[in-house]
DNA sequence: TCTTGTATGTTAGCTGCGTTAACATATGTT
DNA sequence: AACATATGTTAACGCAGCTAACATACAAGA
């Protein structure tokens, strides 16, 4: 994902043939990169149709309809969203308070990063929310996040219930995203700092203040 | 808003007029209810149109185009989620930490029964966000929100900076109602109490556990 | 190699939506 | 009463999603 639009014209019909050769994947990925530009209200199948340099019909040879892209779009913002997660702790070493941090602040980039994808993971509609590989990994990630905030907790011998401050951590910094996508804090604290309040309100809601 | 379709369509077309009456407020209506109801995404403008018995050129004398409904739309939705806000806060009384919970819980209550509505307040498309209506009453209701909580930290001497405070509340709050709304909690936590873990969090949050 | 079936393109056409232009009818002011 | 203005209607355009009918490439067996 996240390729030029030279490269995904360089991919998009190998020179004069009839055929394309892998016009599915050259789809996704087309709509991957116009609703992370435009934001998925803008975007139209028509327009990567014509990045892909395919008719319009084409994609229904692949694809059941619009939504079924847009499904496999969102699945792929789920593996992007994981991996970004799995490098940030991993950077850091499982189990420390480094790691969560990190962890959040890979989400928050995400969102930032990729904001037409993050919306359709969560504001999606139905139609994209209960496709299989929407579920599966979705299932995955947030199941990661947890697990890693979980083990965390219980390293340092918490006494809460740890999956309970897991949920209440992934609240805070999902909260954090939309609004900091959204503009939502330009109208109220200018010159609020992400980042630093994520890592200050992490321990907090450990109920380790300090 | 709220309306029922019988209602709407009595308002829709005094029976046999040429001219509606106040076609403008009875379309916003219209809009507000159906993306509550079935979605920003499966919103037509047209069906407002079919609803209010009025062809669909009819909307081109009292707007400018369809996101100029869409605006009003969301303006609307700032002003209810304001009143709800205000109303939950003087239930409780002023200054008080029960204050600020049940308005907290007011503003996850309006994301679940106004769903439609609350994307559009916070996803929705620049050009809706930068309306003058959307900005000023957007602007009205973060900063009521912001200032009661900031007025409970003054109340209780916190040390910390109020403002810091009440920002990182409105992030939690916003997080659960997105996730929430989004059913993301469900495949994770199944049976989580989100007011409660809201009465819980806010708390910690205010660097006081307990 | 030829043939033939299947996969994967294309073009043409349908429907619905947003929008505008041209026209029609109310309303209200002189 | 006459006219200007506000607010409706119908007709038409372009674009998007989608389908059907047709075309071309590829692959596998005779």
């Amino acid at each position: 994902m996240a390729m030029t639009t030279e490269e995904l014209q360089e991919t998009a019909a190998p020179k004069g043939k009839y055929h394309h050769g892998d016009l599915r994947q050259t789809l996704i990925a087309a709509c991957y990169d116009i609703i992370n530009e435009r934001g998925a209200d803008a975007f139209s199948l028509a327009d990567a149709c014509r990045l892909a340099n395919v008719s319009t019909a084409a994609p229904y040879r692949h694809f059941k309809d619009r939504d079924e892209i847009l499904a496999e779009v969102t699945a792929r913002g789920f593996e992007a969203m994981t991996a970004r997660a799995v490098e940030a702790v991993e950077a850091q070493g499982e189990g420390t308070l480094e790691g969560i941090v990190a962890m959040g602040q890979a989400y928050v980039d995400f969102a930032l990063s990729e904001g037409g994808v993050f919306r359709l993971m969560f504001g999606g509609a139905p139609a994209l929310q209960d496709s299989e590989p929407v579920i599966e990994l979705g299932n995955n990630c947030f199941g990661y996040l947890i697990q890693q905030i979980t083990i965390y907790c219980m390293a340092h011998g918490m006494e809460q219930d740890a999956g309970a401050v897991a949920v209440k951590m992934w609240t805070f910094v999902h909260g954090a995203s939309a609004l900091l996508m959204d503009d939502k804090y330009e109208k109220v604290t200018p010159d609020l700092d992400v980042k630093a309040m994520i890592a200050d309100a992490i321990p907090m809601l450990l109920g380790k203040p300090g």
